[in-house]
DNA sequence: GCAGAACCGTAACGTACGGTACGGATACGG
DNA sequence: CCGTATCCGTACCGTACGTTACGGTTCTGC
């Protein structure tokens, strides 16, 4: 049973504090989030707890809407598309992406979330996929379709065209930081995958001038 | 405490049986596997559990053991390697990269690695990645190598073409499955995926007359 | 046929945790 | 200063589950 309202985004600082301890409980210590454990460190009663999110699983719903609303990145303008300018756009998306993916409370949000659809018919991986890939989908789509307006880039399905685009910049990273693997992404490498990533893309969609030479795409 | 050896190969058939028994309550019912549900599941007793396995996590990472050894397919074999040879093998590759990754075993068995990574330090993930990820690249690379050696494809660091294969194959499917979407891959789509992919590999890094034309790449 | 081992089914135990109840403290309106 | 509301800290309850123990049954070697 899921509490009312709560969940949305009419939070006291106070519940805010709450859900921001919760979020740390989940990257320090792993999908172990007892009530208990989220009373403690937010120094609050559990009667609080159910009081303001109705159990426990309003209160990780309410915890995974509340990262969610966190991320919410600024849109990518679509005015003076020339090459240069869609290139940029889709690298700064693809280092943005990268960064968020291999955050630390990502990586643990997204294994609770995971965790949870396996165990129970939960609703927190569709909250994850609606804010995540969906979000970012409806984001990063009008620059794709801008630019191929502007004669830069061609294909006829935007979708697929996004997906391939996720594909050479996601590659297995999050797979692998899901599983555990110790793949650290240093800031610069993060903007040099992004780079290749896109030059790829632009490779294999670009118009002309914008598709960059075999030597930008490897490596 | 993890039992001794019972996680290696020597199982008897019996223990197998129970081992499938706990992949099909993965599959099933999420999660939720508790020991009285795989000893009712596989009418044994809870006590023969304990024996053989020692404990829960000795149970499961025999379980995941026993998956990773029934999914080694065969090599792609290196000989006669010309430029549709090539082609074929990668797209048969993809392909059947797509089935595991999509099937409800794999996962079910992902998302309980994932959860349980999350939530201890377990060791499930670090076997899933050895046993899939990895074990693919290992497979896979030598083909890569081959078809340079053949002058079809030119790169620099086979870490890297491998890693952009995956991604161009793979894009966000997994993370969609694990979390509970229902993109659903029925065998065509497969097929064609595959074959996308493997082109929009080939014209990234083909060189010649390997790389396809623009209309093969898109859709 | 028999002793012993292996195993099944089930009952029992201890613990962890979700959820609830309650006493005491603080803040606030009147 | 008093009544009320909110909240903290903690004790408590019921249940689920991992683990152990035990009686009864089947299998195996001699």
């Amino acid at each position: 049973m899921t509490h009312p309202d709560t969940a949305g985004e009419t939070l006291t600082a106070r519940q805010r504090a709450v859900l921001d301890a919760v979020l740390a409980l989940m990257v320090e210590r792993g999908g172990d989030v007892t009530m208990t454990a989220v009373a403690r460190r937010a120094s609050c009663s559990k009667e609080s707890l159910y009081k303001w999110f109705g159990d426990r699983d309003g209160l990780l719903t309410a915890t995974v809407r509340w990262q969610a609303s966190k991320v919410r990145a600024g849109n990518y303008d679509r005015t003076r598309l020339d090459a240069l300018a869609l290139r940029d756009s889709l690298i700064r998306f693809a280092a943005n992406w990268l960064a968020v993916i291999s955050s630390p409370t990502s990586i643990a949000l997204n294994r609770f979330a995971i965790g949870e659809t396996g165990a129970r018919g939960g609703n927190l991986g569709a909250i994850m996929l609606a804010n995540g890939r969906f979000a970012i989908g409806e984001r990063l789509k009008p620059v794709l379709e801008a630019g191929r307006e502007a004669g830069l880039v061609a294909f006829d399905d935007t979708e697929i065209a996004f997906r391939t685009f996720l594909g050479l910049v996601g590659r297995d990273v999050q797979i692998r930081l899901l599983l555990g693997d110790a793949l650290s992404l240093r800031a610069e490498e993060i903007e040099r995958d992004a780079a290749r990533a896109t030059d790829q893309f632009l490779s294999l969609y670009g118009t002309g001038r914008t598709a960059p030479g075999r030597d930008k795409i490897n490596a």
